[in-house]
DNA sequence: TATTGATTTGCGGTTTTATGCAATTTTATA
DNA sequence: TATAAAATTGCATAAAACCGCAAATCAATA
């Protein structure tokens, strides 16, 4: 005759408590949460069971990690390949010969690059040591990198040197990829010194074109970088006509 | 009657801590990661046993290789990795905390980064994307990129930018790797673009270290560098008895 | 409303895993 | 070859995972 106590949370209250705790620390314990959740180790164990059978984390004695950052092994996939490729196209399609173009880092902008004609012949110019290898493929593309202090994680220039010599440009296109983006705070990040960077991109360019996996859509983040309004173009891999982008299309953006 | 502390870390991490440690100095000696971790020798020697069993390692006694090190990795073998692992000991002795460095590319100049010692207080300055990329790796290490168009070939920063950017700074070592190193015409390289920025790069500091395997000895370029008595040191993979140092000795460079 | 069936949870007992310790063997090197 | 460091082996133990099962809860429906 065994008692069930009325649990104080709801299984999928539970399970997103799980989550929050493992973005916020790459790392959770079993026995952490039963007393911080007030359920018994058998509970905890089903639901990492079930989060690690859907893919949200990875299981390991003791506890579970996030998959971010157990897949720092051999981290040739990009997450969410597929979209990021849809996305490529679309901003290919926006860039020109003789354009003098700015770009931000990340696996995106990676497969922007990568699809790039052979035959371009334009000037880019980039904070983001990813990016500037891949662009250096290009034989017709010549190939500006902003100095300065880099970051260790985002891996880009970061700091008053590269936003005094951004100030001193002037660029036809920006594209960033992004953090946070929502249709009424626009364009955000985690990371303090990057913002402040990519806001200086913006102050530089002439267009802005925003690309960004559904996925992030409606996400905001810490630090500002941009109000809607400064956006020209927002790219995802969905369908212009898409009810999730209604209101960035209220807002002014254009789609693609 | 043992007692098992629990430990700080799952199991997990641990590993990854491991191949972190490793793809950073491409290698671990087991008592150096027991102490890290806090962790007896034997959970130690079975983390290596079970990833060198699933190849990520290579055990050797007292501790672990990189795959990728140990040699058959057809992937990113260095030519004369040997003779510059040599150099890149010797390279490293001059460098102390506090410093503030210059470095140019190459893959001597990577394995010099690569063995770094972990704990390095310094900022590292460059023009290389590859040398960048690897100073990131150093968590102590604040890292700066000299901007400017980017050279498809050396992947370096080259042009007026840059050159302007060094001729602000003062440096108190300058570590370059070379093309040709002459006891009577000094340091020469073939890429006259090149050749302007390694010439700003000596210019803006206080020493000036030459790396080079033997072989590119007594080879001329077209371009001048530096003449001998601007070096302060050369290192080769030679013993600094050795005949081949002679008429550079007698130039007045030290010899390392 | 009462019944029935599926879901969720906790508990006891069992199995597996992770780790440390001690004694012995192997290896490196001076 | 002598010697110290490292690897191996076997064992002890605590913690975690697993497996049924029963009680409580929830959902749908007769």
């Amino acid at each position: 005759m065994h008692k069930v106590a009325t649990p104080l949370l709801l299984k999928k209250e539970r399970q997103d408590f799980i989550i929050k705790e493992l973005n916020l620390h790459n790392k959770v314990l079993s026995s952490d949460l039963c007393s911080q959740l007030n359920v018994s180790e058998d509970t905890i164990r089903r639901d990492l069971n079930e989060l690690a059978e859907s893919g949200k984390l990875v299981k390991v004695h003791g506890g579970a990690l996030s998959v971010s950052y157990s897949g720092n092994s051999s981290e040739d996939v990009v997450y969410a390949r597929e979209q990021k490729l849809i996305i490529a196209k679309k901003a290919v399609s926006l860039i020109q010969d003789g354009m003098l173009i700015l770009t931000s880092g990340g696996t995106t902008l990676r497969e922007v690059i990568k699809l790039l004609p052979k035959d371009l012949n334009a000037t880019f110019c980039t904070v983001s040591l990813m990016t500037a290898e891949e662009l250096l493929k290009h034989p017709n593309i010549e190939v500006i990198f902003i100095g300065g202090k880099l970051s260790k994680d985002a891996k880009i220039s970061v700091g008053g040197d590269s936003i005094l010599k951004l100030s001193e440009m002037s660029f036809d296109l920006c594209m960033v990829g992004t953090n946070g983006i929502d249709a009424k705070f626009g364009v955000t990040d985690s990371d303090l010194e990057v913002v402040q960077v990519k806001k200086a991109m913006i102050r530089a360019s002439k267009k802005i074109v925003v690309l960004s996996i559904s996925e992030k859509l409606n996400t905001v983040c810490r630090g500002g970088i941009c109000k809607p309004n400064e956006i020209d173009y927002l790219i995802t891999e969905l369908d212009n006509h898409a009810p999730e982008l209604a209101s960035y299309h209220q807002a002014g953006i254009k789609l693609l």
